[in-house]
DNA sequence: TGCAGTGTTGCTTC
DNA sequence: CGAAGCAACACTGC
């Protein structure tokens, strides 16, 4: 879940209270073995790179915080960010949990279970597989059931052009993606149908399958519909939907259907706004539209759209 | 009980 | 090259 709206969530939190702080300490039971991909054996799950990690880390200061697509930048004193992508079920949190010295997951949980703090007792918090110790004696934490968030480190210069950012498109919020900048970027892939054509991160970084879903339901576009055979009209609605339901997202706090958490452990609201995501079955909110939402697959994703005002174009 | 489905992404295969 | 399938992992819900 988290995609850009939760991500800048997370990150504008983690900005108001990181910086200037230092890095005590690090605990993972992450990084169980060495791995041979690339993305892998340049995380934290692999056993040399967490040693490597970890001597670059500790006793550095944090300068800044940032976000880039869906993934959260840690700027350090050193020159060196830590990168973090929470992928499913990743997601960072700030409090005063237990000592990082307890190297034992159980004994770790059993000490936060037992601390007056209303996140730790929100069940989907409690799987803690990365604490970082901080100087003002809170820790900061990433909670992720599946497992599949990456955390890693690249010097701070090397990184917009790292393995980890390179591949990324622009940033859909930034003054400078104008409409035309819009479908040119669409342009790259034609033949697409238009919902994988915006989560495809190459094109524009930062949508997902829930404000993908959204932002063509606004937009009266059918999911499946052929990139190029859209008119400008619509692309121009589109563009206009895909701003406002993203700051939507910001301005709810992000989209809790799942376990994302905001720095404090507490939910976003957007899952309390959506028109069609998991609405399957429901009457089109649409004003005037007698229509029903249907959950069809497209590009191995559930894609939910109203059968009658979101138009198809091929 | 069992299995399909779940927000993301990258690698492999065709 | 693009598209599709799958793997990473653990849980929910039918």
């Amino acid at each position: 879940m988290p995609e850009l709206p939760e991500v800048q969530t997370t990150v504008a939190g983690l900005a108001k209270v990181l910086p200037m702080l230092q890095i005590t300490d690090v605990w993972t039971d992450l990084a169980v073995k060495n791995h041979t991909t690339p993305h892998l054996s340049q995380s934290l799950k692999d056993k040399s790179f967490f040693k490597k990690f970890k001597q670059l880390v500790v006793g550095n200061k944090i300068i800044s915080v940032e976000r880039r697509a869906k993934n959260i930048l840690i700027n350090l004193a050193n020159k060196e960010t830590i990168l973090i992508h929470m992928k499913m079920t990743g997601h960072l949190m700030v409090g005063k949990y237990t000592k990082v010295e307890n190297k034992n997951i159980k004994t770790f949980w059993q000490v936060a279970a037992n601390e007056k703090n209303d996140a730790l007792r929100d069940p989907y918090n409690k799987y803690l597989h990365v604490v970082f110790g901080l100087s003002n004696g809170k820790q900061l934490v990433l909670s992720d059931a599946r497992k599949f968030a990456k955390v890693t480190l690249v010097p701070t210069e090397k990184i917009a052009t790292s393995i980890h950012l390179g591949h990324l498109g622009p940033e859909p919020l930034e003054k400078k993606f104008t409409l035309k900048e819009f479908k040119l970027r669409l342009s790259k892939r034609p033949r697409g149908k238009i919902k994988e054509v915006l989560m495809d991160q190459s094109v524009i970084a930062g949508i997902g399958n829930i404000y993908s879903d959204e932002m063509l339901w606004l937009s009266g576009i059918h999911p499946a519909s052929i990139t190029k055979e859209i008119p400008p009209k619509y692309l121009q609605i589109l563009y206009t939907a895909m701003q406002k339901v993203l700051h939507q997202g910001i301005d709810f706090g992000g989209d809790s259907t799942s376990d994302y958490r905001d720095i404090d452990g507490k939910r976003g609201k957007f899952q309390h706004h959506h028109n069609v995501y998991r609405m399957t079955g429901k009457p089109c909110p649409q004003k005037g539209c007698t229509g029903k939402i249907i959950r069809t697959i497209i590009g191995g994703r559930s894609a939910h759209f109203c059968n009658t005002h979101q138009k198809m174009l091929k």
